[in-house]
DNA sequence: CTGTTAGCGCATTCAA
DNA sequence: TTGAATGCGCTAACAG
């Protein structure tokens, strides 16, 4: 019945002037049927749908909106990898809450690779497809920012520094210390460091400082993804890369939780024996009573809606706009008490113990 | 320096025209500067530049992409309450990546009241602003269904059965009954239902069956938000309005864990003296150890995105391709074994016991 | 009920 | 380097 020729023969698809040409109508009928006005007899309905299908008519967004004067509310794109489950919650729902208040909209895109992020960005760029861009956890070309100067798109990056670009960044090698400091307060003698993939700058920060303060000799070891399961296997290896550990410190919390069910399959008593912090304070790491360091990850998706809409409103935005936030290192059931006085936070409320679960080692894997 | 007198007399904003002639060029020198062209003398750029600072000039979106001649990538516009966090996780995120992969812009909308929905789909329609609709735990009137049929906008509801659209929705009464089965096999006596507004259809599905089978007698309260706290006021209430309570059901993992942290502050032994069981099961609850009435909340994300992917492909949705998922009891530490042998699921393995927290009652709030 | 006509705001030849 | 003219695909009067 119909052989997709008009795709082919019609760069961009057909148009509602083929549509209207197929049919035997003129193309205000063809509009109307599109927009579904009840001024048009059934029959040349009908004749101009199956046209429509015949043809694979998809009509042009951009075209309507702007022959229908629709006002164009700006658009912002924020690109994101979302395999950070905490990460994608805790910045894009701040964000999109934000932007919608100010009656922007966010188009959220994951990236999972470099070659993700170009591809995502030329499309951006080729079809201006947004008045602003969001970027998180990720770096981009002079080029790119100067692609993106050039056509007037303001961009801000959340929890990377770019020179030129407005970021919020957070303090991660002062969360590594307070971690750290706190450890050793509490009686940790040998530390080690489950870090993560080190394509991420957080990870990387947080490493290097853990390098810089524990010895290049430290125990360390880097979860080969981002989940429970990674952060279990690198414990796995650590534990045994060095036997005599009495702490441990990790990246992310999803990497700290990893680690905890593994002391728990051995029965390690924590803090007891073991002392386990993690790095972000994601949700419900307060119920479960794990000792980490709070990232205030709201405030970053707050602080990129602000500053994207205000560089809508017309403001320029600079890098001297840029911000690098504090974090805490929140002491809860995982870690001992600091014997020394450290000037670390103690958790006001709600660390419960994660308790002395006596379990036999059963799934040393 | 400038009145802004351009706005308010120029409807819909300058354009490229009032930039030219305040500016003393021709449009095409305009458009140069708008899109970084090197051909243009810095003086008569500048001159352009402070012409579009002056009138405030914003340019227009579909123009652009129109005279670009873009290609038009299809966009679902995805409204859903973001309060429910566990939802807004488990869902937008299979949602987004699966029409990331057919290459499908989403837009998402936090949709705080009825109010708010409507104003949404307002704009939606008057801007033409989406070619698919996903709409997340909320009725559409039969007008608004008609509206968007007429637009061609296609949708699909997730979490909400509605009429005439195709939906994908869980059996909420099975899992209460399976909650309850399961509770009644271990020696269950009393039994609460901690419920949460009921403005939530799913909240209202899982109270009914409650209601049904325990007896409309039977100790029910709700939660007056979505968070942990405001479970742990509900389970107080609940404690209260009846002492003899051993199980205590919940409509949501949240306002379980916020009755597991009353419960552990009085220092009741769960799941010896108490029993508590959650709803959802999102993530973290296998680690917490929260015996819950898993939904397969992954499978709703990626079923709406690929009838989403239909419909834009040409394909028709009716509610015939309306879905109805089963849901599975998950039994971990905070119920006791059933005895009788009853045809609920046991957890496999992850299932560790939330244990024996020996906690003295501090916090009887 | 239907066709004709004129823009929507901008990018882009083509001349100048 | 710059400007005038043309068209992108569609909507919305305005006629018929």
């Amino acid at each position: 019945m119909d052989y997709e020729s008009a795709s082919t023969t019609m760069p961009g698809g057909p148009t509602i002037y083929d549509i209207a040409r197929r049919a035997g109508v003129g193309i205000a009928t063809v509009s109307r049927v599109m927009n579904g006005s009840s001024r048009v007899t059934a029959a040349t309905r009908d004749a101009v749908k199956r046209a429509m299908d015949d043809l694979g008519f998809r009509p042009n967004r951009a075209a309507r909106r702007l022959a229908a004067r629709g006002p164009n509310r700006p658009r912002v794109a924020a690109l994101m990898p979302f395999f950070s489950g905490s990460f994608y919650v805790a910045v894009s729902r701040p964000l999109a809450q934000a932007l919608a208040a100010a009656d922007i909209d966010l188009v959220l895109h994951d990236v999972k690779s470099r070659d993700d992020k170009n591809r995502i960005l030329d499309r951006i760029v080729a079809e201006r497809s947004c008045e602003a861009l969001a970027l998180c956890s990720m770096g981009i070309g002079a080029e790119r920012q100067e692609q993106f100067a050039r056509l007037g798109v303001p961009m801000v990056s959340v929890d990377y520094p770019l020179a030129g670009v407005a970021s919020i960044t957070v303090d991660n090698a002062d969360g590594m210390r307070q971690a750290l400091d706190h450890l050793r307060g509490s009686g940790a003698r040998r530390i080690g460091f489950i870090s993560g993939l080190p394509h991420a700058l957080a990870f990387r920060e947080r490493e290097a400082t853990f390098t810089a303060l524990a010895g290049a000799d430290a125990p360390l070891t880097r979860a080969e993804s981002m989940t429970r399961e990674d952060g279990r296997a690198a414990a796995v290896r650590l534990l045994e890369l060095s036997p005599g550990l009495d702490a441990i410190v990790c990246a992310n919390d999803l990497f700290a939780l990893g680690a905890l069910e593994e002391l728990r399959a051995r029965g390690v008593d924590v803090p007891g024996r073991m002392q386990v912090i993690g790095f972000d304070d994601q949700p419900l790491m307060d119920f479960i009573g794990l000792s980490t360091v709070r990232q205030p990850m709201h405030a970053l998706g707050e602080w990129a809606a602000a500053r994207l809409g205000e560089a809508l409103a017309g403001a320029r935005l600079g890098d001297e706009a840029s911000r690098r936030l504090p974090v805490a290192f929140v002491a809860r059931a995982t870690t001992r008490p600091a014997i020394t006085s450290s000037s670390t936070t103690r958790a006001a409320a709600g660390g419960q113990p994660i308790a002395r679960r006596r379990r036999a080692a059963k799934e040393s894997a």
